[in-house]
Parts: C-alpha cells; sequence; structure tokens
DNA sequence: TAGTGGTCTAGACCACGGT
DNA sequence: CCGTGGTCTAGACCACTAG
C-alpha cells in the first residue's frame, strides 16, 4: 500500500472489474457508500472513479449510478476490442529481444528528452498475440535509471506496468501518441504473418510516468483487420 | 455565458492560447493567481487546467506552474475536438454534403442506440485540407432533436462543435472510437488525391454530448503521411 | 524560505431519475 | 420524495522547485 488513497481505490476497483467480481452493466456501490466503506471523502472518491471512466472501465449515469462497462484488455492506454471475450488463455506475448541495454533508436518517432538521452537505453521488443494470432509487433525503449533487476527477471503477470508499479512504484500518469496508417514492410509483415504492403496502423507513444526523468517510448505496429484499436476519451 | 463556472475558466484560457496571447513554452498564472481573478476555489481552476491538459494545450510541471505545450506538426486532439480547433489557421474545410435529413447508415462502425435510430438522422460531409492539401474526409450523422436551424445555418467559425455549444449549449464531453489501417478505395483516394489502395487511417468516432439523447457519429479518413494523428492521455 | 502544484477534508447546494 | 451523480466552497497539509 503506497501513493494516494484515489489510487488505492481505483486499483482496488479495477481488479474487481479485472477479476470479474463485477461485470457488464453492473453497478458499482455510489459514491456516498464508497465514501463510508474506505472512510474518505466524495473528492477522493471521484477522482478514482474518473481515472476508470477514462480508462474505459466504467461510464456514470447521472442520476443512476456508475456502470461497468464491456470489458477490455488493455494494452498500454490504448484497448484491444474483442479481448473482452478473449480474455486468458487467447492473449498472449512473446518476448522477440528480452530486455537489455541497447542502443537509442532513430525509429523513435516522438523526440527523446536530452536528460533521457544521455542515460543508457534499455530496450525490449515483443510481439503480442490474440486467439494465437499475432496481432501486434511493440519495440519499447526507456533511459536506464538503475531499476536493479529489471532487465534479468520476469514481468509481473507479463506485464511491464505492473512491473513498473508492484517492484519500483511507478506509476503511468499520461501518454502522448501519433498514428499514422503504413504499409507493412518485410520485417513486420512476416511477424504480424500478413502479406508485405498491407496496410497496418503506426502507434508512436511516449508514456509519462510518475518519476518526471522516467518516460517510456514505443513504437507499435497492429494488424487492426480483426482487432481494431480503441481508445475513451473523457473530458 | 453559461455552463458550469470551471467550463467557462476553460474557455477563457483555451480562447488566448488559440489567439496566441499565450504562446508555446509560456507560463499560465498560478492556481492561487486564478482563484482570485475568478473569485473562485482552486477545485474549480484545477478541473478547468485538467481539462486543458487533456485536451493537450497546456503541461503542468509540479514545483513550477502551468506551460503552454508546443503544438507539433499533427492533426492534434482529434478525437475530441473538431479539427479546427486543434490544427489553427492553415485549414480548410469544404461541404461535399450540406447537412440535410438522411438515412442512417450502415457505415456506421460504433453501434447507434435504439433511442437515437428512432429519430431521424441529420447527415453531412465534408472534406478538409490542411495548407491546401486534402488529409482527411469526414462523415458526420446524428439524431434529429430539432435544433432549429442547424441545418440551415452556416457553422460557428466553420465548426460544428461550436455551433453547437454557442448556439444550442451542447458540448461534447467525451468519446470512444475504433482505428483501423486500410487501404483507399476509389472515392476516397479520389478525394484525398492519393492512390487507390495507398494506406488510410480510418477513424471511427462516437462523441458523446451534454446531451445523453445527442451522440454524434463520425467516420473519418485520414491520409497520415505528412500530418499523422495526434492523441494525449492523461490519468 | 516562498511559491508552485498534488492531495485531501467536510461540508453545501443543484440537477437528474425513479418511486 | 429520496438517492444518485455534478458542481462548488473554504479551508488544510504535503512535495517539489528555485532563489
Amino acid at each position: 500500500m503506497t501513493g494516494p488513497k484515489y489510487r488505492q481505490i481505483h486499483n482496488y476497483l479495477k481488479e474487481k472489474i479485472q477479476k470479474g467480481l463485477y461485470s457488464e452493466g453492473d453497478i458499482l456501490p455510489s459514491e456516498n457508500e464508497l465514501c463510508s466503506s474506505f472512510s474518505i471523502t466524495r473528492t477522493t472518491v471521484r477522482k478514482a472513479l474518473e481515472e476508470l471512466i477514462k480508462e474505459g472501465f466504467i461510464e456514470k449515469k447521472h442520476g443512476k449510478g456508475s456502470f461497468v462497462k464491456e470489458r477490455r484488455q488493455s494494452l498500454g492506454l490504448l484497448n484491444v476490442k474483442g479481448f473482452s471475450e478473449a480474455v486468458g488463455q487467447n492473449v498472449k506475448t512473446v518476448f522477440l529481444k528480452k530486455p537489455a541495454i541497447r542502443e537509442w533508436s532513430n525509429q523513435i518517432q516522438i523526440p527523446v528528452s536530452l536528460m533521457e538521452k544521455q542515460k543508457a537505453c534499455i530496450h525490449f521488443e515483443r510481439l503480442r498475440f490474440v486467439k494465437g494470432e499475432p496481432v501486434m509487433l511493440e519495440n519499447n525503449w526507456l533511459p536506464d535509471i538503475k531499476l536493479g533487476g529489471l532487465i534479468s527477471n520476469e514481468f509481473v503477470e507479463a506485464s511491464f506496468f505492473k512491473t513498473l508499479s508492484r517492484n519500483y512504484r511507478i506509476e503511468i500518469i499520461g501518454s502522448e501518441s501519433e498514428l499514422r496508417a503504413e504499409n507493412a514492410g518485410s520485417k513486420i509483415a512476416e511477424l504480424l504473418k500478413i502479406k508485405e504492403g498491407y496496410p497496418v496502423l503506426h502507434i508512436s507513444l511516449k508514456f509519462k510516468t510518475s518519476n518526471p526523468v522516467l518516460n517510456i517510448y514505443s513504437e507499435l505496429y497492429c494488424n487492426t483487420q480483426k482487432y481494431p484499436i480503441g481508445n475513451i476519451y473523457h473530458l
């Protein structure tokens, strides 16, 4: 238990939803009930619920309550639609390159800050599958800020973000991205098992974390034919 | 002047930024200064600033202040507000089909709610240019909830969302979207002046408004070669 | 140390939905 | 009518940044 209260409530509710203890259409406890359950004020409860909305887990209806939305397996801050029925066995992640110190790549589209470029670079590459089919190639780079064991250890539940959270108390607080439609090159075509030249969605991401000198840069290539990429926005 | 205070502050600051009265890297007045300027509490000021963050206009730095962000060469914030607000002066918009009552199209990818499908459908189609080049084809559908004059009148500053806000006090409060990379068909290729089969980014959007029975459905086709689509996420 | 944003409390009143 | 979420007040204490 660490970090702000609203994040603890947020994680508590998120886990319940992800584990299926609340399912699609269920009503969450009202804000006032959550207040008394956790002995906190409505401001804090509402901050927690707001994050769940932005992640696409719930939806509020004025005068009614907070409702659990269709479940989606999150890939970072984007969602792949269809994962809802396909949780568990049907989602698989394979390392093509395990985390190691490598060069900062010029493949990265979003400018890397100077502070970070002065540090060494940790890189890893993964391929993500849904129902046995490869749907996304993922390359990630981040500055080496001496997170002991990050390179050698396995990830918590195959999730890099959960690893950062559980082992190092670093949380993702936001992202910037650029989206492009491109023709698949030979490498991407081969890995995603599509024809060369087939259109793929190229997503360039910069994840911001609770550590101001740790941003994570990702380049994703997605076959969106069966599984479009989902995105939620809430003002 | 109408609507909640935080949105008035939000609009006030946004306009200043858009008009260039604050420019890249400038520091906004501190939260406490805004409190006293507008005679409101920090909660309200922070709510306004939070929306500016989510729209990508500003960035906060703990212990320092709120900074106006650089606008990169991308069609930013597309999932949220319209194009004209996001990109600035170099944008031109041409109607291919003016707003009129038409059929609900099966082109719409995100399910239209039953409540809405029972109503008539207003549709319009626009082509968007940046620096004289066509970059996006846009089709929009919404239920006809008797917004007098919407069909006949011109849009406020060529922005559909501004028109909704100024004339009808309807605000966009969020969106859901699905992203796909596709090959351009003949119609899209011709309009965007690209070769048939060229990869385009297909964005299916459902905008939620402050009116619970008014959602706006859009299908966008974007040439992302020169201008990638930008997206901001803030937890 | 002074000023900034980040978190949180303990209330209040309002608008909306259903009984 | 009551319970729900939406907005807002008037404070408090903390963590971070900079002179």
